[in-house]
This record gives structure tokens, sequence and C-alpha cells, in this order.
RNA sequence: GGCCCGGUAGUUCAGUUGGUUAGAACGCUAGCCUGUCACGCUAGAGGUCGAGGGUUCGAGCCCCUUCCGGGUCGCCA
């Protein structure tokens, strides 16, 4: 019989293999090695080359001379992948130490044609449009693919974070019946010839989920048919939502957020240091976080800044650049806390503050002047969420499904949600979201 | 959706008061170059100036319509 071995063997063409073995003196000067990449750029000399291979992190320079090689340079195509083999050379002018001096080379693959555009430069001078595009080798570029990198380190970091503090995760459905939040900005689709939308939020299925395992979390799409086209929006976008029972108060959820902001912070600069340095990122020291109450916060911009607000009940854009760039300024944080927001902007779900029912327990964490998060505590009695949804004109009726948990019991419980794309352009200080974003969706945009 | 700005070579852009054959850089092609790393040097090819209509002797440039994009606002993460 033939089986499939469960054993893990070490993968001797992989780059970081070769690398770690090298300085752990386990490869030297004069062996040879075979290394697997795409050829990234070719610099052709007189009688020589330089070979860049593209590694998943890295690229790595080989060396091709004339005569020492059994293959000809010029037959082999930047972007076609191949098995590079050669002899380790130790050189003072290389990065890593050392170099592979080229011997053969097997080619796996070639491209069909030219590229259409140039993806092996530093940057890439490109229009938007053409960038997203041409995803699928603009992506390829060292700079686009660490901007995906460090989100992948965000989700990763996310999740590793709510594990360690006892979270479970769980999985929300993406087709729903109706929103959470109403169902103005939803996409439509039909569902075996019934009306279905695509989810706008998890949030009431993290909420029941509070009264099975009391702390959970989820990452989960979610799709806003709202025609907005500003550099922050896209219409899909990933949510990483979290849910805890059993607080003292909203300012526990506030608590977990920032020492979470502390691990990702903390984690993209070992792991991810590779990435930020490609994308010339240096992390800020994230230290305890302030806070500031939503109207205290209005009343400064317009004591400090002397700009008269228009809107009393929501923070405007350049309010919320302003108030970033004061607590930058005065406390030397990118991040702070905006609470207590006015109960006729938060959903019904929100619960009011005893002290004020003009505003909720409630927050927005700012990073760099954007919001990022928005949370805070959510009604668990059944009949103050029946009272509050009735003072605002909803049919309970249209809500048993959601209206259950309340009835049959939840314990005091707040969550919040951070949009992943947004979280990263901040961290990196992108000019657009859809930078941030492997495949963005919006009002123009359905491909790639 | 409102307001502002833009669409010129494969790509990123320049193009003066409306005036001869529309330019540059990168990429591409050919050649040169033994330590480059956005390599360098020489030469060459490459254009329905978003589309349609109008004004004019003459339009990349002015006017109208339309399509597409960027910024911004409302809303939100």
């Amino acid at each position: 019989m033939e089986f499939i071995s469960t054993e893990k063997t070490r993968d001797k063409l992989d780059i970081e293999n070769i690398i770690e073995d090298y300085n752990n003196g386990l490869l030297k000067h004069g062996d040879i090695v075979e290394v697997k990449g795409s050829i990234h750029r070719l610099r052709i000399m007189s009688g020589f080359a330089f070979v860049v291979l593209r590694t998943p992190r890295r690229l790595f320079q080989c060396v091709y001379t004339d005569g020492e090689a059994d293959f000809d340079i010029n037959t082999i195509p930047e972007e076609a992948c191949v098995i590079a083999k050669g002899k380790i050379v130790t050189d003072e002018r290389c990065a890593l130490g050392f170099e592979v001096h080229l011997t053969g080379m097997t080619v796996l693959s070639q491209p069909a044609e030219l590229l259409p555009l140039v993806i092996n430069k530093k940057e890439l001078k490109l229009g938007i449009d053409v960038l997203l595009d041409n995803r699928a080798i603009t992506l390829r570029n060292p700079r686009e693919r660490a901007i995906l990198k460090i989100a992948d380190g965000v989700m990763c970091a996310f999740r590793n974070f709510l594990h360690s503090e006892g979270f479970t995760e769980f999985v929300a459905p993406k087709i729903v019946q109706a929103g959470a939040e109403g169902g103005a900005d939803m996409f439509e689709l039909d569902y075996f010839g019934q009306k279905a939308y695509l989810a706008q939020s998890p949030q009431m299925y993290k909420q029941m989920m509070v009264g099975v395992f009391t702390k959970v979390f989820t990452m989960s799409p979610v799709f806003r048919a709202e025609k907005h086209s500003t550099s922050r929006h896209i219409n899909e976008f990933q949510g990483l939502d979290l849910e805890m029972g059993f607080i003292n108060s909203f300012e526990d959820i506030m608590a977990l957020e920032a020492r979470m902001m502390v691990y990702i912070f903390n984690f993209l600069r070992t792991e991810y240091a590779m990435d930020l340095a490609e994308l010339k990122v240096t992390l800020p020291e994230i230290k305890d976080i302030p806070k500031i109450k939503f109207m205290d916060a209005k009343n400064l911009i317009q004591e400090v800044y002397k700009r008269p607000y228009r809107d009393p009940n929501d923070l405007e854009p350049d309010e919320e650049k302003l108030i970033g760039k004061y607590f930058m300024e005065k406390y030397g944080s990118p991040f702070v806390f905006v609470t207590h927001y006015p109960t006729k902007k938060r959903p019904f779900y929100t619960m009011d503050d005893p002290e004020n029912p003009e505003f909720t327990l409630s927050f927005d964490l700012l990073l760099n002047g954007t919001e990022v998060t928005t949370g805070g505590q959510r009604i668990h009695d059944y009949n103050e969420q029946v009272a509050k949804m009735q003072s605002r004109d909803m049919d309970i009726n249209d809500f048993s499904d959601y209206l259950m948990m309340h009835k049959c019991g939840m314990p005091p419980h707040g969550g919040l949600g951070l949009g992943l794309e947004r979280l990263v352009m901040r961290i990196l200080n992108l000019d657009n979201i859809k930078y941030a974003t492997a495949f963005p969706r919006d009002l123009n945009r359905l491909n790639p």
C-alpha cells in the first residue's frame, strides 16, 4: 500500500531554510544549493548578470557568470518560475553575507507574453485603477505585497490575542434575512425565491454567541451597499468583531482593546519587521490610551482650534483629524478613545448612559485621526430592549430571532468591531483603503 | 448622489495665447558595459490626444453631450 506521509519534511529549496542553515554553519562557502522562486529582475552586464529571485518574503540576488553555468541567461525571461542551482559564496557586499553563484537553472514555467506593466521596480508608479485592474501581477511587487502581509499579521495577532484571553472564535452567516442595523444599505439577493441579503454585520450572531461562550469573536466579510466614494470606504470589507459577557462596564471592552492594540503592534514589530522595513514604517510604542467624552471632544476642538461645529450629533472627518492631532501633540498617543456618543447616532441595541440617556455607553477608537473601531455596551434586559425599539417605531415582531436571547437571559455584555483594511491603512499611513485591500469592491469595481 | 479636479505612447506625466512633423521618463527592440541592486551608455520602434458633436482657415487646447477616474461631503469600519 502506498501512503501519504504525515512526517514534516524540511524544504531544502526554501531560501529561508538556506539562510537559517548558513547562519547556523550547516551550509558554508562552496556548498551547492538549490533555491526556488520567480525571476524578479535580470540585470545583464557584460559577461555576467545579476539574477534577482523573488521568494515568498524577500528578494534574493544570485550571480550568473558566462561560462560558469550550463544555461544561457538570455533565454530566461523575467517572471519565469525556476529552481536555481549554484554555489554559496561568502561576500561582504551582500546584505545576507553570502550569495549564490549560478551553475544551473530548472525552468518550471515561463510567462506566455511580456508583462503589460513594470512590477519589478522599487515603487509602482501606477494610477490606482491600473494598479487594481492588474492585481494578479501588481501584488507581486514587494511593496504591494508587504501591505497585504501586514493585513495578514493583523488578522493573526487579533486571533492569537483573543484566544490567549479565553475567547472562542465562531462563524457567522453571510446570507441573512434582515439586517441588524436596518435594511436600507444591504445588497439584496434571491434565495430560492425569497428575498435575502448579504450580511452587513455579524452583530446579532456575536451577541447570541455571548450567551453560549461569554467571550467570542469572528472575522467575517461584511457588505455595505452604501454608495459612498471616499478614500476610506469599500463595499466589502473584513470585519474583526468581538463580544464579551459579564462585563462591569463598557470600559472593560476599551481596556481589552487597548491591550489588544499593544499586542498587535508588538506582534507586527517582531514577526513582520521585514515587511515594515520594506514599507519604511516604524510603529509607535503604544502605552495607555487617552479617553475623552464625545461632548468634551466637541468642545475641545472648538476651544483649541477655534472651529465651531455644525453637527452636534457626530464627529466630522476633519474633527476626527483634529482630535487625533491634539492627543498626539499633547500626550504622544496615536490612539484616542472617544466615548459617550449621542443616542440618536447609535443603533437600537446600544445601552444608554444611565446618568444621561441622551448619550450612550459606547466608544470609537481613533488611530491617527480616523475611526478604526466602534464599540460599546449592549442592552441585555429584554424589557429595556423592547422599550428602546418601540421608542424608535420598530416592530418587535420583525426581531423575534434577535430578541429571543434577551427574553431567555443574557449577561451584561458589549463588544466592538474593527475594519481590517481601515486599520492597516492607518497603521501604514496609506492614502487610500484600496491599497490595503487585495481585491477591493467599490461603486464601480467588481473585477478582478 | 452633491461639489471640485482630471482623462495625451504599454505605464507615469509635460504640452505656453488655438498655428509646421504632439514630447520626456520608465518599459520594449538592437548594440555596448565584469559588482549592479530604480545599474549605466548609444540607437530605434511605439499616438484614433476617453467617446460623440460643435465653433474656427486651423482644435490635445475653446463650447456642448456622454463615459470613466481622482479628491471631498453625507454615512460608516
